[in-house]
DNA sequence: CTGTTAGCGCTTTCAC
DNA sequence: GTGAAAGCGCTAACAG
């Protein structure tokens, strides 16, 4: 089958003119059915296709959405990203995956880089450094020339665009209210992220509870140095007398849940676990993790669904209004709670 | 400032010809330093960059390699990504991601689709089941085509292209010598991914091993359904007097670490188990998994050298000859084996 | 040293 | 009903 068959390549041999052709192809009612017939059962054995390239530069459109991922060994946003090549291959765009790697400066780069006519609009969780600078400077920029960004999960309050997140706050809320209705006492609110926005976002829902409560004790274990993660942990579980974890991320579930094993603590008889996890984790972890599901797969999901709506939607010039959308999360019961 | 700027739009500014302009940007000896000088400047300030798309469309290149994966929210593919866009970005290339969720139709569609100007060539993991269908055509067609493709751990012998592999025959024989060395008898080697091509070698690298020992009980576990994986293992566990499991994939190691402990099953003590795994489960399991590191990274880092070298190579008609590279595995001991 | 021109593949307006 | 022509932004052969 011969392939990368241009409209030139079709008119010649039909006879016709180019635009003809493209017309032809298009069904445009100016044309004859008996010509329109002849276009397509040609194209059809050439196996024609438009490139891409041509009809880009021709409306300047992409079809492609830049993805801005911090970390995509982290299963969360690989699970988002599944959300979002599905939503977008579904609505017939293509993604372009660039991953940041928590750096402020490879997030400047690829913001430029793509917004140069690479792609229509983009779907980001910004990266840990520039949530810690916070300078987004680059995200304005973009936005003031109409490049429409979607941000999830790790998005930032100064930038004037949609945003797709989870309910954190009300989420760690959740989590240790159950803690405390199944009668535990002295609750550990474990963190590795609390230089995120999620996370803070966590402690403040975690702290706001325990403020609700009489008699019951929390202590916070903040780890800004994830290399002795493992060692504080052990350390802090060896000398405090805790019932439960609250674990605001995946690393810190699951080096309680490991560390918990070796110390002879049984879960969830003596430690209830309860952790911010994508399902991984609960999968693999013995015992069976209860969790609170952030649905990975629907905030990517959402956040490409948002921004397509956007690019497609006929320039009608009433003022654009961002929007926040909320997803809500879960409580997973399995094994390590009571 | 202002983006998007033209050379058109140079030109008109400096009062001079686009092609000056153009050749100006490109310091074409031809063109006076004066004049190069005033060009720069003036592009500078406005931030100039060229259209890709333009560039692209005269050029026949895009700079954009096509990724398929069969599965992100598999650690080992994530990885490979990771590896990927490392390299792709650092020779200024973008990637497009598709994920095909193991599926051939899924696969087809996006190797059409990607071909027809939209990459320069591709990097591929092959679906499970084009695997098991072992229909390749959709890659001879675009070969023939002269787009170059990289296949990489899940790869086809008929399809003509260059290949990274792991050395999986070698490694699973490794890991069973390892086992067999340190006083292993009965040994169980677990799979859940018999109909995988690295599945097929794994296993014959242990049947080898097996082969050539005297008083060595092997028993192959082979899984083809996902669901049960759990219960099978378990049972197979209660039943069988083993002292050592060697899990070729790792949602087997995972399963056996969680059911040897649920079964009070000492490891290592009674149990030794090595698992083809990348890294997360020995880092999130307990005790800690012995592993076969595939080097995941590397494997994603050398398909794409290989693939941007191939795109670069200078037209030299001399018949291109597909090469296969090799990746080494490396048994890395942690607490699951003595 | 600088400019004109043609062309990559397509869409779209305007003639005929 | 069909086709010519302009133009998206850029490159490059060729003139001057």
């Amino acid at each position: 089958m011969k392939r990368k068959v241009t409209l030139k390549q079709l008119a010649k041999e039909l006879s016709l003119s180019i635009s003809t052709v493209s017309k032809s192809l298009k069904n445009d009612p100016e044309i004859s059915q008996k010509t329109i017939d002849r276009v397509h059962e040609l194209a059809n054995f050439y196996n024609y296709r438009p490139n891409p390239l041509a009809v880009s530069l021709k409306s300047n459109k992409t079809k492609t959405i830049g993805v801005l991922l911090p970390d995509i060994l982290n299963h969360f946003f690989a699970k988002a990203l599944f959300g979002i090549e599905q939503e977008a291959t579904k609505k017939g765009y293509k993604i372009v995956t660039c991953i940041t790697n928590e750096s402020y400066n490879k997030e400047v780069e690829y913001v430029e880089m793509l917004s140069y006519n690479s792609v229509d609009g983009f779907i980001v969780a910004l990266s840990q450094e520039t949530q810690k600078l916070d300078k987004i400077e680059h995200f304005k920029e973009i936005i003031k020339d109409d490049i429409p960004v979607v941000m999830f999960d790790r998005v930032s309050e100064e930038v004037y665009c949609d945003k797709v997140i989870v309910d954190d706050k009300q989420a760690s809320q959740t989590a240790l209210k159950y803690l405390i209705d199944t009668n535990c006492k002295n609750i550990a609110v474990i963190s590795t992220i609390s230089d995120l926005s999620v996370g803070k976002l966590r402690l403040e829902g975690a702290k706001k509870v325990i403020g609700e409560y009489d008699g019951i004790e929390a202590i916070e274990v903040l780890i800004d140095t994830p290399d002795e993660a493992e060692r504080i942990i052990e350390n802090f579980l060896k000398k405090n007398e805790i019932d439960a974890v609250l674990s605001l991320d995946e690393t810190a579930a699951s080096i309680t849940i490991n560390m918990a094993n070796k110390l002879g603590r049984k879960i969830p008889e003596e430690l209830s676990v309860i952790g911010f996890a994508d399902g991984l984790l609960s999968k693999y972890s013995y015992p069976k993790l209860s969790i609170m599901s952030q649905h990975a797969e629907n905030l990517g999901q959402r956040a490409a669904e948002n921004l397509i709506e956007r690019l497609e939607q006929t320039n009608n010039k009433e003022k654009y209004i961002p929007k926040t959308e909320i997803v809500k999360t879960t409580l997973i019961l399995r094994d390590s709670t009571k």
